[in-house]
DNA sequence: TAGTGGTCTAGACCACCCT
DNA sequence: GGGTGGTCTAGACCACTAA
């Protein structure tokens, strides 16, 4: 073939060859930071990806990573808008209480007794499949539903006591010593019930926040929380600190 | 039109409409469950696309999703395997430390001087554009990095002494008492330097670690980590507790 | 009803890894 | 060279929102 490449045009060198949606990504950022201000709408799809002469498949992957990183928020029938900042929830494990706490910003929806799952069963300690009672609760920042949460407790030592109610058994934990709390933070998809509560479609990326509570030596309650990975921050703070974030 | 919709179909009632891809995850999810174990290699997409009677498109957005939630590990020229369970990395920041101690098993990887971008700037309370020393670094676990930081430090009172120096520039910051650290996590992808030392293709999904580390009342120091948010879980532990991960 | 983002298709070619 | 995943296209239709 000579010293040509890709359709006989010639190349002096072997380039990084960055694909085009990366290309695209990088045009998109630095047009965000110079000519657009946050909750402007952009173009809608079709015509961008005519503009830069791509197919929309393609823009949309860049669009993707945008959204990923929280720079863009997209809503069907709607259009294309810049993103505010991501809103910071602390979730610091620093401040050691059961949830349901005075200051515990969080609301409960619902309260179940619910088979566990595999994960739940063995950070629990119980067989799998055991009935538990859970509650179901949501956080809010800034009038946006922003997580979700389903807290597994260990069963009441007196079964069958009727449906359970959330307040009981809130005030059930609080009454044990808690002897210490820990955190894991992971990546994860969404579901179909966390997208609902989460204003979301199903597989939006959500930050899953595992806390375990744990009493006289065993785990007593777990906490499965998913936060909306494209618009909040987790922030373990520090009370020695009292800085405005960057 | 009559009673039907889409195509001539009749409907009962409104289903859900789940799409394709969100079934299909389904559907490869419970295979994965039920017939394959960790390591094992998939058909490749080809095959399966035509094995569920999809567009390979289709195919792909569900081991996207997978790939999301850490359940399956793709490369190019290779092939799809099942992913073995995240690895926990201890981010917690109760244990207060300078980076670079004793048992730190991060491994440095540079050093040099650079401008602070925007984010770093207002972090430091530094003008825009300041020249600071840095360090990068790498994490491996289990043989595969899985994160790679840099670190910004306050600039040297006596500027212009030749380059920095990795070992000197942490002693520095030693000397100093440590008032207090705090830490953020966030969603974000991959750049290209970053992406490669972390084996991954650009835009790949990270975790974004930001920690200050305070002392006499400002901020002295900022490292910015990120971890493959495919193959790790960062954990936030408590001492008090000593409970094998669920 | 018009316009938006979301889903889906059928194909092509590229970059990379292995043998 | 042959097979894998990654990129890209040009089009179609669907689901949702708002005027």
């Amino acid at each position: 073939m000579g010293s040509t490449t890709r359709r006989g045009v010639a190349r002096p060198a072997v380039p990084p060859a960055e694909p085009k949606y990366r290309q695209l990504r990088t045009a998109l950022a630095d047009a965000l930071d110079a000519e657009f201000s946050v909750g402007q709408v952009l173009p809608d799809e079709r015509t961008l990806a005519a503009r830069f002469g791509v197919a929309r498949a393609t823009l949309r992957q860049a669009l993707d990573q945008l959204e990923l990183d929280g720079r863009l928020q997209r809503r069907r029938g709607v259009g294309t808008t810049v993103a505010p900042p991501r809103v910071g929830v602390d979730v610091s494990p620093a401040r050691q209480a059961w949830p349901g706490a005075a200051d515990d910003p969080w609301t409960v929806t619902g309260c179940a007794l619910l088979p566990a799952g595999p994960a739940v069963a063995t950070a629990l300690a119980v067989p799998r499949g055991t009935q538990l009672p859970t509650i179901s609760r949501t956080l809010v920042a800034d009038g946006q539903p922003v997580a979700t949460e389903r807290l597994y407790a260990l069963p009441s030592p007196r079964p069958a006591d009727g449906p359970p109610d959330a307040a009981e058994l809130l005030a059930a934990l609080r009454r044990q010593p808690l002897e210490g709390q820990d955190r894991a933070v992971e990546l994860g998809s969404a579901d179909a019930e966390q997208s609902a509560s989460l204003d979301r479609l199903p597989g939006a990326p959500v930050l899953l926040v595992t806390t375990r509570y744990s009493t006289a030596g065993r785990v007593a309650a777990l906490s499965l929380a998913t936060y909306r990975a494209d618009t909040c921050r987790l922030t373990f703070g520090d009370q020695r600190l009292a800085l405005t974030t960057g």
